[in-house]
DNA sequence: CTTTCATATTGACACTGTCTATATTGACTT
DNA sequence: AAGTCAATATAGACAGTGTCAATATGAAAG
């Protein structure tokens, strides 16, 4: 075997990256400093520059990482109601498990949640970031397309919108913006609520075609 | 006069806004540091805690002040567009302003939009922040109420929802999100298409009644 | 057993925010 | 007009950061 225990550490990588996790967990990704994993890996503070040349590249392996994560999540949600119901969702259930997966991830897991959007952390760019991400919002868009008549609205407008207020939803959460008097109901009872306007405007879309 | 020309520097505190500021015009926030504002304005590097206890409280006096340049914004685009029209501006029509303005102002300076929400930077609960911000959003839900049928949906969740579609449109196309195929009608077209999107359902929703 | 090379350590450097002690200087008091 | 005071600015230091270079370690291959 090769990624087992072989090494002076045994597989180092990998915890380091369990490490920035745990930290994550409980602080901002400004807790995790390269001599905070190190350190908590039980290794010296150069020890992760043999497997990550700076600190962008753990982040983003990190946050490639969630980002499947967070597919699967969404994939499991749907065959679990798949298997409830014993009939294929519609595509309208499909956006409210993906609308439900990513919303119940974002409030669990805040800090992993931030550190998926900070472009100037991690690198959007790199292939083992877009693949994952890609999937999803290709999920998205595919069910979209399947509810919306082209002729009578751009369905790419349309995941663009609803991926927009799903993020800026628990992005603002985040900063406060939606505390107090602003929501009342908070949480997944105001995201329910949200999801209920898009199914509303959704099947209201389709009645129409 | 107690503000003009006076002390050592004269008014240093404005001159390090500026500083500040005109750095966040062509990089990123992490740029704005304490000694790079300081040398910009012609000071030592401990200068600046004389105005400002720490680099929070420096950010945090930046992004009350554009948070009202924001609300200005606003303002002075419902006074324009009602002089045009010599009449009044329906509700809808005011929400339209709020949502250009917030965008056209987030497209052309995406690093002073991104100070505003960054709440590991900028401290929101203080007054000087909360106070401008609050005014952009309680125009928000004020024109929301006027339009939506208490009974049919609840105002608040209508409010959230556009704010939260509003600002994660902004937040995700600087991540690179949107770039690519998933955005081939990008930045203003694609920011009235999706206000289209809400004229739509606001309207349906008035119809109603 | 020796060589080899990936991996880990130590130490250094430049940069950051922030603290302390010191110097400057405009404005007020007498 | 002279002298005091308080606000403001400076210089230097410290701990923390990411990252680089030189060195040490030790498992696997020959």
């Amino acid at each position: 075997m090769a990624k087992s225990k072989s090494f002076h550490h045994g597989d180092l990588k990998r915890a380091l990256m369990r490490s920035a996790l745990e930290i994550l967990d409980k602080e901002d990704v400004a807790g995790v400093t390269i001599r905070a994993v190190a350190k908590r890996a039980g290794v010296s503070h150069a020890a992760p520059a043999n497997h990550f040349p700076d600190r962008r590249a753990l982040l983003t392996a990190l946050a490639a990482e969630q980002f499947a994560v967070v597919f699967d999540k969404i994939r499991a949600g749907i065959d679990a109601k798949t298997s409830d119901t014993r009939a294929d969702l519609d595509p309208l259930d499909r956006i409210a498990v993906l609308f439900d997966s990513f919303l119940t991830y974002g409030l669990e897991y805040p800090y992993r949640y931030q550190l998926l959007w900070r472009y100037d952390l991690v690198d959007h760019e790199v292939e083992i970031v877009k693949q994952p991400a890609d999937r999803v919002y290709d999920f998205l868009v595919g069910e979209i397309e399947k509810v919306v008549d082209r002729n009578t609205v751009d369905p790419d407008t349309v995941s663009v919108t609803i991926w927009s207020m799903m993020h800026g939803y628990l992005d603002l959460r985040m900063t406060g913006m939606f505390e107090d008097r602003r929501d009342r109901i908070s949480g997944a009872p105001r995201a329910q609520a949200m999801l209920m306007i898009v199914r509303d405007y959704l099947h209201d879309l389709g009645s129409r075609v």
